[in-house]
DNA sequence: GCCCAGGTGGGTA
DNA sequence: TACCCACATGGG
């Protein structure tokens, strides 16, 4: 089959870690709202933020629609950011409703290129933000370029990720492998997945690294592992 | 106390 | 275009 660079590191990905059974959402609004609330913010917190507008029956388009806005900043406020990410989820609600009646199936089943246009108008919704609503929630293949990309696609000398634009990164994904969500999906999470275990920015344990085989930091050709100064 | 975490947008040169 | 910064909270 296709033995393109990137694929090859999906294999060693899937092969170490497994499947990771993304995105971690009960339903598609909770994808788009976790999507938003883990803007720049560790998981853990966006979880807790989670449980508590579920606690507080907000994880729904309608109930979050008629929130007050200090509830609703105060219902995330965990996840940090809160006042600007509070006016996100309210700039999707007023997409919603004003586009498509309200109807989340009917915004997920507008076409990929269209939907996207109208995330990226939302204050507070960048490229990031807006493919994984349209990956994990409207099952687009889209792939997502995130900080663990970024870091895993420059280690292992793949791609001078630091000096490429989102969509060269992307398209480099989209190049090289073939158009399927559950791949884009799986391949994604897989990457966090690394990022978590030991592809860290300032303190890789490459030890541990599935790709140290390919990676110049994993072969001690890169970098300093463990930069003693400022990186 | 410092750095980091599944980004984004506005300002300035 | 290329930086710089604010946005906010919690953990190591």
């Amino acid at each position: 089959m296709s033995s393109s660079p990137l694929h090859a590191v999906y294999t060693r990905l899937y092969d170490h870690y497994g499947p990771q059974h993304w995105w971690p959402a009960e339903t598609p609004f909770e994808v788009i709202v976790g999507a938003i609330l883990t803007q720049n913010t560790a998981w853990r917190n966006v979880e807790r933020a989670l449980v508590r507008l579920k606690e507080r029956g907000l994880l729904s388009p309608a109930a979050m629609s008629a929130a007050d806005l200090d509830v609703l900043e105060d219902t995330i406020r965990l996840a940090g950011y809160f006042r600007a990410k509070a006016r996100t989820l309210r700039g999707v609600l007023a997409l919603l409703h004003e586009r498509y009646g309200g109807d989340l199936n009917r915004m997920l089943a507008e076409p990929g290129a269209t939907l996207r246009v109208q995330l990226l108008r939302v204050r507070g919704i960048g490229p990031e933000t807006a493919d994984s609503i349209l990956l994990y929630a409207a099952g687009r293949p889209v792939f997502v370029i995130d900080a663990y990309t970024r870091r895993m696609l420059s280690r292992t000398g793949l791609a001078p990720a630091e000096r490429l634009s989102y969509q060269e990164l992307q398209d480099l994904f989209h190049r090289q492998l073939p158009p399927n969500p559950d791949l884009f999906g799986e391949y994604h999470a897989l990457i966090v997945a690394l990022g978590k275990d030991c592809c860290h920015k300032q303190k890789p344990r490459c030890g541990a690294c599935p790709l140290r085989e390919l990676c110049a930091w994993g072969q001690g050709k890169g970098p300093s592992p463990l930069p003693s100064g400022k990186n």
